[in-house]
DNA sequence: CTAACAATACGTAGAAATACCTATTTTTCA
DNA sequence: TGAAAAATAGGTATTTCTACGTATTGTTAG
């Protein structure tokens, strides 16, 4: 490892996960130099001093992870993001990949995963576990049954709690055309023959509906 | 603080954070003698040693928190148990009130509010934040409008995505009184006038059912 | 270009959820 | 014991969701 001088960035909302972290990038050899409560000042802190990497945790209060990379990619900052996150969920995902995020780890990984992503993010790769797109692979009821652009934001609206009416009148068509709609993303998703089970199913995967 | 001598174990499956949390507790001046991964290890470990403390993660592999605490009871272990926890849900603060739980603290509350509750039971007194009760006492969205046993397991089989017929069905009465119940829960919960309204609540409200 | 797909729309029908009534029996509790 | 609350059941009507048809208009990829 030729981590010895690199400085490093650092924010996550949980102060305990925020501890480790601090401890073991510093047993690493790395130099921590900010570890923040919330997105908002970790930007502050990257715009400021430009370390060649940032470790931040997705979710956070004032700004997102993800919204910090975004900040940087816009302003057109070197500084690589790994994102820290609990959730393997999709839709942060396909985000991170859009933007210039280096890597993106789940926080039950151990220790030597996370060396091994700062190594290699450092190296100017990219590091996105295998375990994490399994995982993904699993979770994407979406992927697997090709929903088109519009049966995907009709299944978005019906999370909502909109009914077939509500959405007719928003999409600016007619109700039978969101029944046929509804009837083509039943079928897709082979979901039961029962009255709601659309709903149902819209209510309990609303957040994989990026 | 007298906490010099005083020897605790820990668990948590998150990797980043059982070590913070070791660092923490070492510069608190307590002895951990056990870090574990899951639920499992850290119940043979407190039976071996019956430390005084155990601060256990909630969501855990093979055990939760919750298991271990209990089984702790059922062995008459004097061992106190903190649980570290990412959620406010009601159903897990009523179980861990339950059972010999001494503390319930967020992984969000600060390193300060750890020691505080740290302090508290170790001293034989019992740690359940105040942000806690509030927290909960805005979630608990059921125990403001009282409703009666049969109107909650009504609830909980619309919320496992049962019809008002199979509801029937199920508990041997007519549909009508199935009707008569959903109603009834509509008023008390003051959901909105419209279809399916019950039903959307059910499912977003399922966790909170306990 | 044309064949496939997507989005649009309509008709008919049935199942389900809800509203708004009334009414009886059972339970609970003061 | 007597009153209140809860659980039970029914009637009638409306709205919504879904199934299963058909059919027209764009769009797009081979």
């Amino acid at each position: 490892m030729d981590n010895q001088r690199h400085q490093v960035i650092i924010a996550d909302d949980h102060p305990i996960l925020l501890k480790g972290l601090h401890e073991f990038l510093a047993d690493l050899g790395l130099e921590v130099i900010g570890a923040f409560h919330n997105g908002k000042d970790a930007l502050d802190a990257i715009v400021d001093s430009q370390p060649p990497l940032a470790i931040l945790d997705l979710e956070m209060p004032e700004m997102t992870g993800l919204e910090v990379a975004a900040d940087c990619k816009k302003l057109g900052l070197k500084t690589r993001v790994i994102l820290l996150t609990l959730h393997k969920e999709l839709k942060f995902y396909q985000q991170a990949k859009e933007l210039n995020i280096s890597g993106y780890i789940l926080k039950e990984f151990a220790l030597n995963d996370l060396r091994k992503a700062i190594d290699t993010v450092l190296s100017g790769q990219e590091f996105f576990s295998e375990k994490l797109f399994e995982g993904l692979k699993k979770e994407d009821c979406l992927s697997d049954h090709s929903l088109t652009p519009s049966e995907l934001k009709i299944l978005r609206l019906i999370a909502d709690g909109h009914s077939t009416k509500e959405i007719a009148e928003q999409l600016f068509i007619s109700e039978r055309t969101v029944d046929k709609h509804r009837s083509n993303i039943i079928s897709k998703l082979n979901l039961e023959k029962k009255h709601n089970s659309l709903l149902i199913w819209a209510q309990n995967n609303k957040d994989n509906l990026y």
